[in-house]
DNA sequence: CGTCTTGTTGACTATGGTCAAGGCTCGTGG
DNA sequence: CCACGAGCCTTGACCATAGTCAACAAGACG
């Protein structure tokens, strides 16, 4: 598996996969279409026409104000699914826009999916509450940590995290308007971060030199929503 | 329908039922069970046996830091669903706690109601993003007139909400912790609210003056999720 | 090369937090 | 019937975290 594409990771990752589901996954995989950096792949208050999945770059929800502010929601990685919904006759909720250039396709659609699709589900319920949680009783820098925290636990189930490290495409502007704060404020708090010999960010790569440190520090577990520990796929 | 439940009230107005659906969720209701006020009906990390309906009252979803810090998630209302969840052997990511006494019964399963319960989610998530939006980029003035906006929109769909006012069992603190804000910016923003003359806290009752001008104020509009309209059930 | 985007830094400001005291209401028990 | 205490609300003085504004530097890219 560790050769495996990075979203057919994650779904593995999620729940065990019958041979027809690994079919299903790789001829989806193989109609991938891109598409390239900021553009919405869904827009607020308009109709979903199905579900997608991610399979390559990042993209993000986001709201935007009508004065220009901006609130991003949650970020999507490689693997995640985009307009994933139940109810008949959807409407995106949020702005579905892409942070780089992207390649999604249409997510595969069996019967053994579908625990997939729920553990999917349910696992970006819980970062929704996470980021909630970040936002109203944080500091700036427990913000921070908790993303990078967050970013790592969710790529390293893609398998995209190496060596304690990540590649994150986001502006300290993007980052801001994540976490409540201005990307002057991000500035300030990632070189503390630096300085303290936490963390670095540089060049679009993230170094997480104590992953367990920086998660004591601030009280954060690895995020469960099933009993049967969903974990990432063994190298 | 105007003398139905609110809790039946709520389900009705989210798609339409069937006569199977009525006559189980009138069967679950009488099997109603009463909860005290500030016991927890799911913990966080802890197994969840099955989904439940909130009958009457209020409960909220909240996480509480190591060192006493706490947020509320949501409020959770009547008609609401509590630990509905679709992969197999489900954790709760968040603790359910009542702020009222507390009517629940088992929520009912028929087919017609997967339609339902995928709307009650989808609105659920719906406004887990406004929540985010509220503690990213609002003022503490807007997080208020948002979040009470939120509750008259949802109680309405209930039928608890008379003449642009409603009962609202939540102290200074609760909503502070709700807001990412403390009990006396929240004291201090009611009263500035009442002189402005746009709404009055009494004696666990709101009353917004002019629920439009308002929601016009902070640009908001009514969470949709579905293009057919799931509108409450008219009187 | 210019231009655009992103990152960095400094000086100053403001929104909301902290701490502390006192008041009101309501339920309980003497 | 009244005294007491708990919980909640209110207010004031002071403080701190993060925002604003502005200028400049460093790359990236045509």
């Amino acid at each position: 598996m560790t050769g495996a594409p990075p979203a057919l990771r994650r779904l593995a990752s999620l729940a065990p996969l019958d041979t027809w589901s690994f079919e299903a996954i790789d001829a989806a995989l193989a109609k991938s279409q891109k598409i390239r950096r900021r553009r919405d792949i869904l827009g607020e208050g308009k109709p979903i026409a199905g579900a997608q999945l991610l399979v390559r770059g990042w993209a993000a929800r986001v709201k935007i104000f009508a004065d220009g502010r901006r609130q991003f929601l949650s970020f999507l990685l490689p693997g995640d699914l985009v307009g994933y919904c139940r109810q008949p006759a959807p409407l995106a909720v949020s702005t579905v826009t892409t942070l780089t250039e992207v390649e999604i396709c249409p997510a595969p659609d069996t019967a053994a999916l579908d625990t997939v699709y729920a553990m999917s589900a349910a696992l970006e319920e819980a970062y929704l509450l996470e980021q909630i949680v970040r936002l109203g009783r944080m500091s700036a820098m427990e913000r921070i940590y908790s993303l990078f925290l967050e970013l790592h636990e969710r790529l390293s189930r893609a398998g995209l995290v190496t060596q304690t490290g990540f590649d994150m495409p986001l502006t300290q502007e993007i980052l801001g308007d994540a976490l409540g704060l201005t990307a002057v404020h991000i500035n300030r708090m990632l070189q503390d971060a630096r300085r303290a010999g936490l963390l670095e960010v540089t060049g679009g790569r993230v170094q997480l030199y104590d992953p367990l440190a920086l998660a004591g520090q601030i009280g954060r577990e690895p995020v469960r929503v099933a009993d049967v520990l969903p974990t990432a796929s063994p190298d």
